[in-house]
DNA sequence: GTGGTCTAGACCACT
DNA sequence: GTGGTCTAGACCACG
């Protein structure tokens, strides 16, 4: 899995992390049992310190995404430990109107708007048969 | 305009005045042309630091969402002043991809992350035609 | 509020600063609203890290205990934040068994182990009326 | 005896390989006398590393629960041989002061936790009259 | 002055 | 060789 870090980023890089992980597991280039590389590896290959990419590991696992083990390294959660339920839906609600807000100002058309957020769905979307 | 700022939150307040600002302008409950009340008097109102309602001020300047001058006060500008551009249009999508694919993870199925979009839209949006 | 810990146990000592801080909660002696030491000042007061404390209260605020702000410092969260679910209850119940069964082994009678129990729950009950 | 070993628990493995042993001890499904089977079998049988099950019956004969020969493997010892003591007592208060104070926090009432203990308790007895 | 992030290096527990 | 813990010091965001 090729990562994509931008270091600038006001973003943490830890989050980025984390990021790059959910949209992996989203498009299923990462499949639920499957391994993820050890936090020195992973940590090298992006020219971060281990700690970071440790503690990317860390909330992702309490997120329900990963299964971390002290000789095993993180493993990708199955489905079950991670769906969604009420709250979920509510926070997301609340998120996209802080965006949505943003793009109406700008002038963004409803129909741009839906569009936009479909495309991104599908872009990372796992794909199959529902 | 009421503005609600929850110092609990783990949002920056100065990000939360922006987007109470911003939110007030997508719906048409601030006008272009529409004086702010000054640095001061939103500190008092909000009871929070002068300096933070400042940043807010001077980074919604740097969008162009307002024009702040010495004496003046702050000012809504006029829509032309922050019409969407193509860069916009990339952050937007970047940004919807990160919270899609957690989305996705979670089981939440394409009709129902349109439908969340398209209500976060409305939401916020300034009616009238399009 | 005074703070036990001990270098020595097999506890890391940020589960060491957690549990004090819960029984404090628990008793009263800590409550609702109430803030606590920033963490230099606890790190210093206890002679450890500040990220050791800094550890400590990000999981108790994961855990709904506390309220953590970049500004104000730590405060204790409102009960309704942390009330137990059914999730909790069987996990309690899994956690006492394991100590239940090394007690049956040496010996120790229902009685003296219902008394142990109950010794410890009004230990650390926050006392008043239910 | 069957054994329940969970590798994607948070709990050692050579550890839950105590607790299964000391659960057997407690029930009577292993008594007094009885021969475990060699570090080998058992590694074999829950396809873990022989150095761990190793570490799981050098703990527990140090606990007083084994006794380990060279040459005839392991045996459950006779129940004086781990009987409770004070030193003991007092660890267990200390161990269920922790649990207590979390559940007190969460709003556990007092009736609650008891039968969570006593239920605990009956769960591992080994029957018989007291 | 507060907590958050990142880096860095050491030692330990586990298998 | 894996992750976990602890220490330590630097810089930043926030108010």
């Amino acid at each position: 899995m090729v990562m994509q870090i931008d270091l600038n980023l006001e973003t943490p890089i830890y989050e980025q992390i984390k990021q790059n992980i959910i949209i992996g597991i989203a498009n299923n280039k990462l499949s639920p049992g499957e391994k993820l590389p050890s936090v020195r590896q992973l940590a090298a290959e992006l020219q971060v310190n281990m700690h970071t990419v440790a503690k990317a590991y860390s909330q992702l696992k309490t997120m329900g995404f990963l299964a971390v083990h002290r000789n095993k390294g993180a493993v990708v959660n199955k489905p079950d430990m991670y769906i969604a339920d009420t709250e979920y839906f509510n926070s997301m609600a609340d998120r996209l109107v802080a965006y949505a807000a943003e793009a109406v100002c700008k002038g963004v058309k409803s129909g741009e708007w839906i569009s936009a957020c479909n495309e991104a769905y599908e872009k990372v979307f796992r794909g199959g048969i529902e």
